[in-house]
DNA sequence: AACTCGGGGCT
DNA sequence: AGCCCAGAGTT
């Protein structure tokens, strides 16, 4: 007995043509679909992870740019691959690039592999990125599923259930290599993350132009805006911060977080989480003790900022603080340093950090103006 | 299956 | 104040 259809309903070429013929109408002119170097694909798929296009564009160009090859990534140091990515976030894709390049010259002679089972291989490349490479740089016939296609699947055939459950992804991995064309899979595959996010919005999607109107089950049972199912999220703690901009001899101290965990090989200043019951100024006192081993003395307050991330937020608050005693060792980082605060710009900083060397550096320039 | 891991733009 | 984004890796 040969293996029912995962949906049937729904004839391929019914959806093929009107999608394809859609994309060649409307596809965005973007940055990666000007090239079709393999390289340059993987590096737009790495930082379109969890990341929008408008803010992946400009990282892209800077970076192919920079690091124009394999080889050249390969060789690179990590911290300046780092800091090309700073501000792009999820900061473990860097390492895992800058791993994986390595890999690529030791492994494949550095060629980018063209199976899918090989690119699963490497560090960084899950099962979407897989199958984005194959289909896209080398014309492979590889299905692909990410947020876009989610919500485009889960409209056009219905499907009801929650996407984070393994069922429903291996029913949407089903119907998206059931869809798939053998010509110009690539083009099909970007096609369908194209409509996810230029007409098959998140919420009130324009139906009414989508390529696809004739055929959607949810549109015909008007349930586009409840699908796919939403998952309800528990609600994320917030917790108060605070750091010491320890000035000593015209030069700031910094440490560099240990390069596993959050926002891991990147640089800050001095400080941690306050505890309850504890003033700011005595967990700053604490925090830096444990850190970085040495006693200061608080001053003034620089900023206070907010930030989220994608689990929990903070609210930030940095002390403007002089060196007092104590030797600085590293204790919970992997380095420290004292910089003038005009080298600050070398190094790879957080987005909160960065609010606070703004402030610094305003504060700063203001008061150079003010003594003239 | 549930967590961890950023940052920003939109509603 | 959530929600979501061309997800992957770990537990």
């Amino acid at each position: 007995m040969a293996k029912e259809p995962v949906q049937s309903k729904l004839s391929p070429s019914a959806i093929r043509r009107p999608l394809l013929r859609w994309f060649d109408r409307e596809a965005r002119d973007l940055p990666w679909r000007r090239t079709r170097d393999p390289y340059a694909i993987w590096i737009s798929e790495i930082m379109l992870q969890q990341t929008r296009v408008q803010a992946a564009a400009p990282y892209y160009e800077r970076f192919v740019r920079r690091f124009p090859t394999v080889v050249a990534l390969a060789r690179a140091r990590l911290d300046s691959v780092l800091k090309l990515w700073e501000g792009l976030g999820y900061y473990c894709r860097a390492r895992n690039l800058h791993k994986a390049a390595q890999e690529i010259v030791t492994r494949f002679g550095g060629q980018l592999p063209e199976t899918r089972s090989e690119l699963l291989s490497l560090p960084g490349i899950g099962a979407y990125t897989a199958g984005a490479i194959s289909s896209i740089a080398f014309g492979q016939r590889e299905p692909l599923v990410d947020g876009n296609v989610t919500r485009v699947l889960c409209r056009v055939f219905r499907v009801r259930g929650n996407p984070k459950e393994a069922v429903v992804q291996k029913k949407l991995w089903s119907l998206a290599e059931e869809l798939l064309p053998a010509a110009r899979p690539g083009d099909f595959n970007q096609a369908l993350m194209e409509l996810g996010s230029e007409i098959c919005l998140p919420k009130n999607p324009p139906c009414e132009v989508c390529p696809l109107r004739r055929t959607c089950l949810a549109k015909r049972h008007g349930e586009q805006n409840r699908l796919p199912a939403r998952r309800r999220k528990k609600p994320i703690p917030c917790h108060t911060v605070v750091v010491g901009v320890i000035e000593r001899n015209g030069r700031v101290l910094i440490d560099k977080r240990p390069s596993d965990g959050l926002l891991g090989g990147l640089w800050e200043f001095p400080g941690g989480k306050k505890q309850s019951g504890e003033s700011l100024e005595e967990a700053l006192h604490r925090e830096v003790l444990e850190e970085v081993g040495i006693r200061i003395r608080v001053g003034d307050s620089i900023a206070t900022v907010d930030h989220a991330y994608s689990h929990f937020r903070i609210r930030l608050h940095a002390f403007r603080c002089t060196y007092a005693s104590g030797t600085p060792q590293c204790l919970g980082c992997d380095a420290i340093k004292w910089v003038r605060p005009g080298d600050l710009r070398r190094y790879a900083f957080p987005a909160a950090n960065k609010k606070i060397i703004r402030a610094l550096l305003d504060a700063r320039q203001a008061g150079r103006r003010g003594s003239q």
